[in-house]
DNA sequence: TAATATTTGTACGTATGTATT
DNA sequence: AAATACATACGTACAAATATT
């Protein structure tokens, strides 16, 4: 049997310490140096351990400081089929997505960032609204917070006809809508929002979101795709929702109004070794 | 402006080079001696820049073979909202989470490696079932399949007590329950399954998962818990399934009988460039 | 079967650059 | 300005896996 290789038995002697609480969440770790004495190796190879224990999400490095174990956040957790029956599809923000009321209502959520767009629709968006090629869309697009923390960055695309023959102006307007789209829509074209479906998809982050909430490049985010339909079958909004993985969970609820517990929500390091 | 390092510069020439199509999936890249000479960059820096693409999921190495461009799976679409309203949580399986009628009719999903075991239930499975510290579980777990590629390794876990009080017997033997858990559970003990909340997470794989799958140690699963109530409201099982995120997605329907289109399901590329 | 060539994986050492304290 | 700590980049050597001769 070959043994492990040399880093990773570095990682797992780290990953131990850290997991055992032996170095809590904040701290810093031995440096390279340091560690390159400690486990007689050279520092590449200690560097390759960090390397992994990054990619794990157990630390983070900080150049000209140090390594640092990763302080997790209290996850966000998001509830993708309605809370209460009596709405159908439901209320306000941009048609969007909510945040669970469970132990969450200390929570203050902030939006930020409205921009505005007209843009020819890309195949994703024009295939789910039902256009042709080359129609165009109005695009709203929010940078959204909780607590002060960057929690999800969210694209509404509305078919551009809404605008120009359908006198939802307002669309068009960088302005938040404090009625909410839903009911806006509803209320200038007569439009009633009485289903969605949501497609739920993880992918590694693009530059912009790698910045935006701070993940490394091999993090992960979920992308989820809510298609909005009214009455009649026909799509009237498509909502890309882009949110890290490492601080987002989500729920769906079915067979019942759902006030039912959340069991763990407090737990700070629930799903860690599930096997 | 300092200008991007150089190895960030050859993962993004190939990068190009594969999404473009030069490269199509399943071919060679050139070898890392040949990339040394093409980008005049040492072998390590040109391995740093190969390190970037496998954590975007774009090549993959054999050792002794070379590199090759990631053929891309046509991703399995699983809906977890019920497709038929007349069945309440519904049907068969290990009272699992259902694949897609959509598009799938053709592909056939397989189980196989069925073990059952009686344990100690962990925190999470305990908190979940409404159970004391101490408490035991019967576990039964699944390998499962579609195609034959490796689909999702799934455990769903029962309070022992169905097994001890309830009479559930079948429960404890490693034989496939062929009318289905939910169906014998109300059988032998009146329980029916009238609802579930499902509780969405992604995580990167563990050891057994990661050779499971053959994917990357820095890849993501995502983690489903599956927790069905009765009609009461009493939580009679916990599933877990880990399903791996390059081959996976995820539909959730609100509002309606939910036989609407799923554009671009067949399109191999989706979600590729969003932004 | 055995030897050989090719290709990636691990490990070391060194030098220099950049960010922070 | 100097010291510290991580980031990039080069070079070398040998091991392990695979394919070919």
């Amino acid at each position: 049997m070959a043994p492990p290789p040399m880093y990773q038995q570095i990682a797992e002697d780290l990953r131990r310490q850290i997991e055992s609480g032996e170095l809590e969440p904040g701290r810093q770790l031995p440096t390279e140096l340091e560690l390159r004495e400690t486990h007689d190796a050279s520092r590449n190879t200690v560097r390759d351990a960090i390397k992994r224990l990054i990619s794990l999400g157990l630390v983070e490095t900080k150049p000209g400081q140090g390594t640092f174990v990763t302080r997790k956040i209290d996850p966000f957790v998001t509830v993708l089929t309605p809370t209460d029956e009596g709405e159908t599809g439901l209320g306000g923000g941009e048609g969007a997505i909510y945040l669970s009321q469970v132990k969450r209502q200390k929570r203050t959520p902030k939006v930020s960032g409205l921009k505005v767009e007209i843009q020819t629709a890309p195949a994703e968006i024009r295939n789910r609204l039902g256009l042709s090629e080359g129609d165009q869309v109005v695009l709203r697009h929010e940078e959204r917070f909780i607590d002060g923390i960057r929690w999800s960055l969210q694209t509404s695309y509305y078919p551009l006809s809404f605008v120009t023959d359908g006198h939802a102006s307002r669309l068009q307007t960088a302005q938040n809508i404090q009625e909410g789209t839903v009911r806006y829509l509803e209320d200038v074209m007569g439009l009633k929002q009485t289903s969605y479906q949501d497609w739920i998809t993880a992918r590694s982050p693009n530059d912009g979101e790698q910045k935006f909430f701070s993940i490394a490049h091999d993090g992960t985010v979920f992308e989820i795709f809510r298609t909005a339909y009214d009455q009649t079958g026909m799509p009237i909004r498509v909502t890309v929702t882009i949110f890290p993985a490492d601080r987002n969970q989500f729920i769906v609820n079915v067979g019942r109004p759902a006030d039912l517990g959340t069991p763990e929500l407090d737990t700070p390091d629930l799903g860690k070794d599930a096997k």
